[in-house]
DNA sequence: GAGCACTGC
């Protein structure tokens, strides 16, 4: 069944050399690392080495960072094993279990290996792990690490294999009892990396999106046939980019202006990033006419997840990354790791070139490795994860680069909150079934209370779904379309805010029949929306199985036909009566800890209680680090004049988006008599000791922070418009130093 | 009053 082109194509990859001895070494050691480059063939033939000189493995697990990795390598494993998909070589994902009882090599992603191993600490069903990709540190993979090591006190017999690109393994080998590393030899072709004479990477920061142009053109004046990859950070850059260098190409005349004009005729510019089109991100894989060099300007998106054949030749080196802090989405200098790992884009399927924008003393001067993410993430989910599997004390868990203590601190706080764990820090009752569902938290906490306490359960299935998917609205970039589109979204305004107008948006897709046309029509997302159809399906699945009712608040008086014949009216979707304040009443039994308060004469907000909840004296004094506005695209936001600014005085906010200030994303309008009960909550903080280290070091830290607090309570505070705005942004650039000053903590000191 | 990199259960 096997046939001999595919033998042979096996059999001529680097990796075929040195089949014997990784198996010998498997063989030897139940701890292995292995190193590898991209290409070498260890994910697809080392799995199946295994598969094939040990007949008694019952089932190998082999993890990947990203769903369409284990899809397309399970694909192409079965069809070299010559087995149908899913029988011998399958795949399991969210969504999409591709295995069966015959199944002895399962390619999934870090997260359903970590689900797993929630409800099996031990992995009983399996005789071999591998953890793939193992360089790239996602918050699953640094998990795994720390459960593993665990499992393998339990059960020394299970094989562990750690897969990674990077040349700095000793790491990986160190943690797992200084076990052995095999190095596979790679096949990548050369790259010659240029670098600016002088610029320093600081200075760019302003200016790097037109140096980036400015280059782009430079190299496709003076250098020879062959497509340019160009890194930036964001989608606003990415088009920008494409316009500026697109007109400026225009205006070239190639006989004069291009060295190479006999084999560069025409420049082809193409956006790729995550939010955009399907269809248009498939445009640039596709083939450029003869003599036409082809422009990508990417975000990250290009770094790991997509190679783009024919991006062979030239590439230009982007100087900046983002980086999550807790809230905020920073833009951040990239580590060295990083900057090589783009410049190796270039070289992989002929040699190439990478243009750096910034000198070789500043690329000396990054950090060397890129922070893991588990150093720079909310622990929320992962403590409570932890918790259910029993692990009492999450702060000496053993990661293997433990995540700040603060991290861990303010996860459990949090927990405690959501009453997912009691004053001892024990898992409760509430926290075990938020476990079900695979949610945020905040959300699980929110799903479980609508169908237990406030009988809206059906509706908070799909406003959750809504909420666990990438951005609904689409925003174009031509202002024409942006005025339409804003006016498209208003048919779906709730007055009471934001999760109810989620809740009329899924519903008018459902109502379409999930229909894709009806999305774009509207601006709407429907990669998202259908999604989120996925997601509600899923849930509403757990629920039935766990026995959480699925309750409907809709009031039944009104006939399906009667609103459809309002369709034109901008009232439409309100004429669907719903009790939506058990809706709202529901969501405020997690976001009282997002809970905001409106100055008294202005539209700003301010944080009763969130950011800093390792401390309620801000309770007390009504007072808050941070001005919140409301997001352009709520539904409550002043211009849109769904609802007067003056009747809202409290509010809840799903979360914030650092720009040029602070936006609350997905905000809705509740009484504070909803909430004055779990706010008590806060107070019993102060008094629980859940397992973190002594707050002295917080307490200290806290009195520096609070010399910027604006106190809501002090009318004169606000007078100086000046001087708002300044502590504004001091207060927006401290949020911004934290989140960064995390990045560099030792948390041994 | 003007927008968020990328994953994943």
């Amino acid at each position: 069944m096997v046939n001999s082109r595919i033998i042979k194509q096996r059999e001529s990859l680097p990796i075929f050399h040195f089949r014997q001895e990784i198996i010998d070494a498997i063989k030897n050691e139940n701890l292995l690392v292995i190193i590898g480059e991209t290409g070498s063939g260890k994910t697809t033939q080392i799995p199946q080495y295994i598969l094939e000189s040990f007949e008694d493995c019952r089932l190998i697990g082999v993890t990947q960072p990203r769903r369409i990795a284990a899809i397309t390598v399970a694909n192409r494993v079965s069809e070299e094993h010559g087995t149908r998909l899913g029988s011998e070589v399958g795949y399991c994902i969210r969504f999409d279990d591709c295995t069966s009882a015959k199944t002895r090599l399962k390619y999934m992603t870090d997260g359903v290996l970590l689900r797993e191993a929630t409800l099996d600490p031990k992995l009983e069903h399996y005789d071999v792990i591998i953890i793939d990709e193992a360089h790239e540190r996602t918050l699953e993979t640094d998990v795994l690490f720390g459960l593993l090591k665990e499992t393998h006190r339990l059960r020394p017999e299970l094989k562990i294999l750690v897969m990674s690109a990077t040349l700095n393994v000793e790491k990986f080998s160190d943690f797992f009892n200084e076990c052995p590393i095999f190095s596979i030899p790679g096949r990548t072709y050369e790259v010659a990396i240029n670098h600016h004479r002088d610029a320093k990477i600081i200075s760019l920061k302003s200016t790097y999106v037109q140096r980036a142009v400015d280059t782009t053109l430079y190299i496709h004046t003076h250098e020879p046939p062959g497509d340019i990859l160009v890194f930036l950070t964001g989608q606003n850059e990415i088009e920008k980019s494409c316009r500026d260098l697109d007109n400026q190409a225009r205006e070239l005349n190639y006989r004069r202006d291009v060295q190479y004009y006999d084999e560069v005729r025409n420049l082809i510019v193409f956006p790729i990033y995550a939010s955009l089109e399907t269809m248009e991100q498939k445009a640039i894989f596709e083939d450029p006419p003869e003599g036409t060099r082809k422009v990508v300007f990417a975000t990250n998106i290009a770094q790991t997840s997509v190679t783009i054949p024919g991006i062979n030749g030239y590439v230009k080196q982007k100087s900046y990354d983002p980086s999550t802090g807790m809230d905020a989405l920073l833009v951040v200098p990239i580590s060295q790791a990083a900057a090589t790992q783009r410049a190796g884009r270039a070289g992989r399927t002929a040699p190439g070139k990478a243009f750096r924008l910034y000198s070789r003393e500043s690329f000396e001067q990054l950090e060397v490795d890129t922070v893991p993410e588990i150093q720079r993430s909310s622990l929320l989910g992962t403590v409570l994860s932890l918790k259910k599997m029993g692990i009492r004390d999450i702060l000496h868990f053993e990661f293997i680069d433990p995540p700040d203590p603060m991290l861990v601190k303010t996860a459990l706080k949090q927990l405690f909150l959501l009453e997912a764990i009691d004053e001892q820090g024990m898992l409760t009752p509430l926290g075990d079934e938020m476990c079900i569902f695979p949610l945020n938290p905040f959300l699980s906490r929110v799903l479980i209370a609508s169908a237990r306490q406030f009988g809206c359960s059906r509706e908070v299935s799909t406003i959750v779904a809504m909420l666990s998917v990438e951005e609904i609205f689409i925003t174009p970039r031509d202002e024409e379309r942006l005025f339409e589109a804003d006016e498209r979204r208003k048919v779906f305004y709730h007055s009471s805010g934001d999760y109810m107008t989620l809740l009329q948006v899924f519903e008018g897709y459902r109502d379409s029949g999930y229909d894709r046309d009806w999305c774009r029509d509207r601006y709407l997302n429907h990669r998202a929306l259908s999604m989120a159809k996925n997601v509600r399906d899923q849930l509403r699945e757990l629920m039935e199985r766990h026995g959480v009712s699925i309750i409907s608040c809709r009031q039944k008086d009104n006939q399906d036909g009667d609103h459809r014949k309002k369709r034109s009216k901008q009232t439409y979707y309100e004429t669907r009566k719903y009790d939506f304040t058990k809706i709202l009443e529901a969501f405020s039994t997690s976001y009282f800890i997002h809970l905001a308060k409106r100055h008294p004469h202005r539209s700003v907000f301010y944080h009763y209680a969130s950011a800093n909840i390792h401390t309620s004296e801000m309770i007390d004094s009504n007072s808050s680090l941070l001005a919140l506005h409301i997001s352009p695209l709520s539904a409550l936001h002043p211009e849109n004049k769904i609802v007067k600014v003056d009747s809202l005085d409290w509010v809840i906010y799903h979360s914030i988006l650092y720009t040029s200030k602070a936006l609350m994303k997905v905000v809705s309008k509740v009484k504070l008599e909803w909430i004055e009960e779990k706010l008590k909550l806060f107070k019993k903080l102060e008094t629980v000791d859940l397992g973190g280290d002594d707050n002295k070091k917080d307490k200290q830290e806290k009195e520096v922070d609070d010399e910027s607090v604006d106190s809501i309570g002090k009318e004169s505070n606000y007078i100086d418009e000046e001087e708002m705005k300044r502590k504004k942004l001091e207060a927006i650039e401290a949020a911004r130093q934290r989140a960064l000053n995390r990045r560099s903590l030792n948390p041994d000191n």
